[in-house]
DNA sequence: CGAGAGCGAGAACGCTCGTTCTCACGATGT
DNA sequence: ACATCGTGAGAACGAGCGTTCTCGCTCTCG
């Protein structure tokens, strides 16, 4: 078996039981059986569970960053669109029976107080995250704290969905979303006044 | 010593402890060390580690929540002041030295996928803090969705705070959560009509 | 053909940590 | 005063786990 082969076995066994079960939780004699790949293996490609760790963070950070941006890419046509359309990705990911809440989340509430590696990688995520909502805002003509808002409502979706366990939060972050997104740019778009009426209308329109 | 006074000694350990490094972080002799109570006692009253777990968060549960209620309590008069002063709390709360996240959140992140213990509190922690801000939302004269999305600001800006290091998550989560209720009760208070001009007075209303 | 290097499988080592046991001591009740 | 019981301090036990080592085997290269 080739190093590349094994690396990425091992990879996707870590990230399935790292993400599952938690970090500390999953020895590496455990990664070993899943992946197949023996010990010594292991330990030349990842000299340190903490080196692993890292690696199945980074890895993580960039595949579901070009998951969400390929998703807004195909099934978004106009920038606002393309800025609700998150909130869709979102419901999917909460609806799949594997979801566990967010894996940067996760790992910096176990390791974060202890391991700077862990703690930077989660804010590195989260960095890059909120920036991209922040373009894809700033793209629809919303002001900057309106993408930062709606950041924090993703935020608060993805804890919520983890937690509760139905992936009913990302149906209502999506709604606030809109509604923000819509009075920040409505002065610019259209400048009609917005009487009761106009209200139900825009509350109606989530998904 | 008396058991009470053992028991809150080895709480308050045991909370100072597990909130800042994590549970599986800490062994039971620090927590004996911490309190200084001797490792016979502390088995006595927690007959084990989970046990102590589980104390440790209920403890923090009803805490925390009561904390909320009193500031909501004694700095808000009018129903939506009241609802908007939990976003001060917050700040507050995110300011201190050893703020690190949510607890409940850090803990489900942790042991959630293998303890169904620490699930439950986490969940039932989460569930009263939502119905809480629901309460205060309906109050305030919002819709039920209005207040459910007010949770997932409030949610965001805790994980959002921890991860980032700043505080600076509550001031823009109150922003949205005043707009949101602003535009979910207009039509009820006053049904003027919002032009330009009033966006950028309401935009300006935060904190 | 033979020596040596790399590899797979799993045992072994050392440390941590949850939990329990030992043992000496002091308080208490008769 | 003496037997008894609970207590404090810390050692001890046993399991889990990160990491390394051993031992055959195989493949390669001179």
């Amino acid at each position: 078996m080739h190093a590349d082969l094994a690396r990425e076995r091992i990879l996707d066994a870590a990230e399935d039981l790292f993400y599952a079960r938690g970090i500390q939780a999953v020895g590496m004699d455990v990664i070993r059986d899943a992946s197949g790949v023996t010990l010594r293996r292991l330990y030349q490609l990842f000299p340190s569970k903490g080196d692993l760790v890292e690696a199945y963070l980074t890895r993580r950070d960039t595949r579901w960053l070009q998951s969400l941006a390929t998703h807004v890419d195909t099934a978004a046509e106009t920038p606002q669109e393309r800025l609700l359309a998150v909130f869709d990705w979102l419901e999917d990911w909460f609806a799949q029976p594997d979801f566990h809440g967010c894996a940067f989340v996760n790992s910096f509430g176990e390791l974060g107080g202890t391991s700077p590696q862990v703690a930077a990688v989660a804010r590195h995520h989260k960095d890059t995250f909120h920036a991209y909502l922040r373009e894809l805002a700033a793209a629809a003509g919303a002001a900057a704290d309106t993408g930062t808002q709606i950041a924090l409502l993703a935020e608060g979706a993805m804890t919520t969905a983890a937690i509760s366990g139905t992936p009913a939060a990302a149906r209502q972050a999506k709604q606030a979303a809109q509604l923000l997104l819509t009075l920040d740019t409505r002065h610019v778009n259209t400048d009609l006044p917005l009487a009761a009426g106009s209200d139900r209308r825009l509350r109606r329109a989530g998904r």
